[in-house]
DNA sequence: ATGACCGTTGCAGACAATGCAACGATCGAG
DNA sequence: CTCGATCGTTGCATTGTCTGCAACGGTCAT
């Protein structure tokens, strides 16, 4: 919509793959050297780009603290922290918070394991959306022309044999999850882990977030993991009434 | 230097304090609601803002995934991971990595503390500056009048009655740091909380990145974190020797 | 010492961003 | 149920700002 906006924050994502000179961006950019410094002189004063001694440029630090302020301001992870620690310490495996938005599923927030073997992920870190529990849960709540629309639009890798392995399966994947309240990924994001998961729901009723507990096969089996699902759902429908009692947008 | 881009850029400050609607975005940048409609827009294409159910905006969840990028390309924090979590493993505390940018020291990379008692910071979090061990360690390596013009530009908020109050103390203290190739923070940021740390230096010896460890009163006292000196210097001189082994620019 | 390369600046032209005004939708009150 | 108000949205003419060009200066390598 604004061409000049647009550029300049192109220019982002190209230097989230690595620092570029001026000559690069602007090519990348296809405009004048000219245009390409006076949009990262605007970036770098806001502290999104940042120069480094050789004069490439480089993502910056403020793209730090503001992403760090956003996550702060979201609510749900507020309230649902103190929670989440307290599953963590009775079950002592990962848990997750993730919230679903514009097409992608992300960790908002995440309590580590208390156990040596730690899974990888982060807060932040867009998550594997065609198996994830959290993303099941998430996107079965869409409508159904939603739903359908983005199964079709996702591509879906397999990472392990039991991965879904296409729009179908993830479809009557979701379906299910509608109807049960909760999801699992039974090694289908890789191969030794698994996560079960549940809803945590708005006011009206919709669903605002989504958490999960994840554990190793060396740790727990499977079986013994799904014992744990009615912790993990108490858990999420306590989070639920705590966020709906709050008024939906408090802040000035 | 750019109009548009700065007056687009300027929404996401605005934004970092929580929701506003499309009203409060175009009084507060101080132009038309159909101009801040606009950017808005563009910044919505980008996924650096995120509108709501109620249609108010907020940052965005492609914020964090430009964050991630950008923490990841560091070279630094990735070659200084595996040791810090060695450190870790021995010593038991919270290790914090930090670098300097801008004006600024933030924390890039943390691993948390084995023990119950852990201090509160989050990686892309702005240090405390005129304290932390880290913060003294970055800014001591800068030339001398660069060093002064930092140093009055500060504020010097009394965290706690050992808090450095001022500029000349500041210095001062900077001065022995820059001598003695170490630093402290003995409970100038929190009563309870002490810290030693160590710099990271390039190939041609400046100081690229700042190494704590830190530890709560509780668990050891000051004398007894101070045992621990020669293992966090001899764990940062380590990972300066494999950081400017690597060519200092090597991805493409 | 010389040439090439890269970042930087001033300038005039052109295009894109701006503010205005009117429209439409949503919500609340009477 | 109707009316009014509020807020987001759109088309348009004007203006201003962004753009590309060309020339300059610095740095590095040959």
């Amino acid at each position: 919509m604004s061409q000049t906006v647009d550029r300049a924050l192109s220019i982002l994502p190209l230097l989230a793959q690595g620092p570029a000179d001026l000559g690069q961006v602007a090519e990348r950019l296809g405009v004048h050297k000219s245009t390409a410094l006076r949009l990262l002189r605007t970036l770098h004063e806001h502290g999104l780009v940042y120069r480094q001694e050789d004069q490439r440029y480089r993502l910056g630090a403020r793209l730090f603290a503001l992403a760090q302020e956003a996550v702060e301001n979201l609510d749900v992870r507020e309230i649902a922290h103190s929670h989440l620690v307290a599953l963590n310490e009775q079950c002592g495996h990962t848990v997750h918070l993730a919230v679903y938005e514009e097409n992608e599923v992300l960790y908002i927030d995440k309590v580590e394991s208390r156990y040596p073997v730690r899974m990888y992920s982060r807060i932040g870190k867009p998550v594997a959306i065609t198996v994830a529990a959290v993303a099941k849960l998430l996107l079965a709540d869409l409508t159904e022309p939603e739903r359908r629309a983005i199964a079709e639009r996702l591509d879906y890798p397999m990472y392990t044999s039991r991965s879904l392995p296409n729009a179908g399966a993830f479809l009557k994947e979701l379906a299910v999850v509608r109807e049960q309240g909760w999801a699992t990924d039974l090694g289908g994001h890789e191969e030794s882990i698994n996560c079960i998961g549940a809803p945590i729901r708005g006011a009206d009723g919709r669903v605002v977030a989504a958490m999960s507990v994840s554990a190793p096969n060396v740790v727990v089996t499977a079986e013994e993991l799904l014992t744990l699902l009615p912790l993990v759902r108490r858990t999420a429908d306590t989070i639920s009434r705590e966020y709906s009692g709050t008024t939906p947008t408090k802040k000035a």
